[in-house]
DNA sequence: GGAATCATCCAAAGCGCTTTGACTGCCTTA
DNA sequence: TAAGGCAGTCAAAGCGCTTTGGATGATTCC
């Protein structure tokens, strides 16, 4: 069923049907009515490509996923999670979700691509780097765009929704100083993602605080997996001069670390402490009443709410600047700290 | 730019252009070559809309996640890995895919609307309960679409790509009792789902072959979160008739089992065996040389690549009928698994 | 030499929708 | 009573592409 047959159906013009559906008051109330109930009626959808020839609108965003080439590529746990936030204020305004993974060395083409062929009015920018080769391109062609972090070296203006990571893992560093602990480890991802860098940061800032130096031995940064976590772990508590809590920057990480730890015939918040962030993946949560993990938590579905939020704003209301949103990690305490064990 | 701008800068009309451009022979060679350089040049791609209201192809196929309405909606962690494999092959044939999520109750709505609208090919199904509704709905409303997973309840032929979930049950739990283990638990997800009934029949499977009977006491089905498999192990092991070895249906929660094993001061492999389904996702790998868990392993990138594989087979060549897919998972020994302990 | 063939190219219709501009009657207003 | 306003409707243009059904010469064939 298409306009054509429902308006002939209905002994109307294209126009009217058109206008009556779409809410327009040149209508009256009478036809706007018997309109709608034919539509009901017949389950009739305007067809999505015609409408947005027509109106030069895509009613669509899409979410370009960087992934790695050369291995396995590591498909990002977050993703979703995120995703699912934005798709709940995507269905609410009648937006469509496109989605394309692109490798890394040929995201200009893909942008470019997808600007061209105009099937979205905007996009998300998934995972940036320090300094993002995407961010000017994307100012460049000219399509809205929020990116979910931020990229440090491009001082430019654009719009983003991140998390404090610098402030979330000072926090989460000071909680442990304050506990006693002198050795502390640090477990990052990797370093040319933005976010790692400002959480090594914010785990810098602290010990600066108290005029220490980091131990560059109790310092790593990989993609976040399990296996990581075990194996840096492991070899850090061999040291001679092992710490006493890690920081790390995810759960899998951490659930690595809490392997490693009671490998060793040690008991996890009493002999060593973990602090890790949480991005409360809705198949990952940290315990339900007391946290397993003391965490920085901050919700990444969340994030996927407020980052569609923001670029669908935009989209209405071009022109009114970039937009940005900073989101505060709270500091959750769970079993998974204590003080620093004497001696 | 678009096809008539770049037609008049090159003197020549849109027809002649659109066919260089799409390869029919009806172009001399050299024009062709003109073109294309051209186009190339001006970074012209055609309108995805455009397009596809002139040929009727939508070029993109539809992704539709269920998501449970009630609660936190639990985003399935399969879902990334199997969309990244899916996206693989559409890039590499020219679709782009379209994600939707749906609540659970308003399936029926959401499939006919994207039908209506028109806006993709085919659709993937994720999710499948034992008794699903969406696959004679989407058989009705005549949409080409390829389930990932089965539906044990309908009899009618559809296609799917599917892990021979029972199989690799039934071959994980003979395994233990080759180990010598009498006391076998099963940890497994949500029963209305489809693979989940279908691995409890595997596991049901070889102590029926035994002449055994499944201790009730020792299955247990929820969400696959890790304090599930926590808090379900540590009940379990405090039995007076404890189990001496676990089957989860998922890594994560393994990672559970295991947290319980250790805090209970037990050594996993050799105290308590556990085996795991591994869906091979790429943040989560199972070690990198022995495996940590012994566990049934099937990729589920791998999944998606073969489900995308097919449902373009079948948008290609209409009427060549329901195409399926098995896929055998592999029984991997890793280090937690072990003969059952004596006494 | 005229007809038939062929290689190239093009104008125009059509995909399903929105939107502009115009056209009806009918009701006010001066 | 004539002019103006208004509510309701419609025909047609246009969005950017593909595709049908010719055109136009150039080439070949009898």
């Amino acid at each position: 069923m298409n306009l054509k047959q429902l308006s002939t159906l209905l002994n109307l013009s294209q126009t009217t049907v058109s206008r009556a559906l779409n809410g327009y008051p040149e209508v009256s109330e009478d036809t706007r009515i018997r309109v709608q109930l034919a539509a009901e009626k017949h389950n009739y959808r305007p067809n999505t490509r015609a409408k947005s020839l027509a109106t030069g609108r895509a009613m669509a965003i899409g979410h370009v996923i960087p992934i790695s080439s050369g291995h396995e590529m590591v498909s990002n746990p977050i993703f979703g999670d995120f995703v699912s936030g934005a798709s709940v204020v995507y269905s609410a305004q009648g937006y469509d979700m496109h989605l394309t993974m692109v490798e890394t060395d040929r995201q200009e083409q893909a942008y470019r691509q997808i600007k061209n062929r105009g099937s979205v009015d905007g996009i998300v920018v998934h995972g940036p780097r320090m300094e993002d080769p995407r961010i000017p391109l994307l100012q460049q062609i000219g399509l809205p765009f929020v990116v979910h972090g931020r990229a440090s070296k491009d001082t430019s203006s654009y719009s983003w929704v991140d998390v404090n990571n610098r402030r979330a893992f000072k926090r989460a560093t000071d909680f442990l100083f304050d506990l006693g602990h002198k050795r502390i480890a640090l477990l990052n991802g990797l370093e040319n993602m933005d976010f790692a860098h400002r959480r090594r940061q914010g785990f810098e800032d602290s010990f600066a605080e108290r005029g220490l130096q980091v131990d560059p031995q109790l310092m790593a940064s990989q993609e976040m997996t399990e296996v990581f976590g075990h194996d840096m772990a492991k070899r850090m508590l061999a040291l001679p001069d092992a710490p006493t809590a890690f920081v790390t920057s995810s759960m899998v990480v951490a659930i690595g670390v809490r392997r490693a730890i009671s490998e060793l015939g040690l008991v996890m918040g009493r002999d060593v402490s973990v602090i890790t962030h949480d991005d409360c993946l809705s198949y990952l949560q940290n315990g339900p009443d007391v946290p397993i993990f003391t965490a920085t938590r901050s919700s990444v579905s969340e994030a996927g709410r407020k980052t569609a939020d923001l670029l669908l704003q935009i989209i209405e209301e071009p022109g009114s600047g970039p937009k940005t949103e900073l989101l505060e990690a709270e500091l959750m305490v769970g079993q998974s700290t204590g003080p620093a064990p004497l001696g």
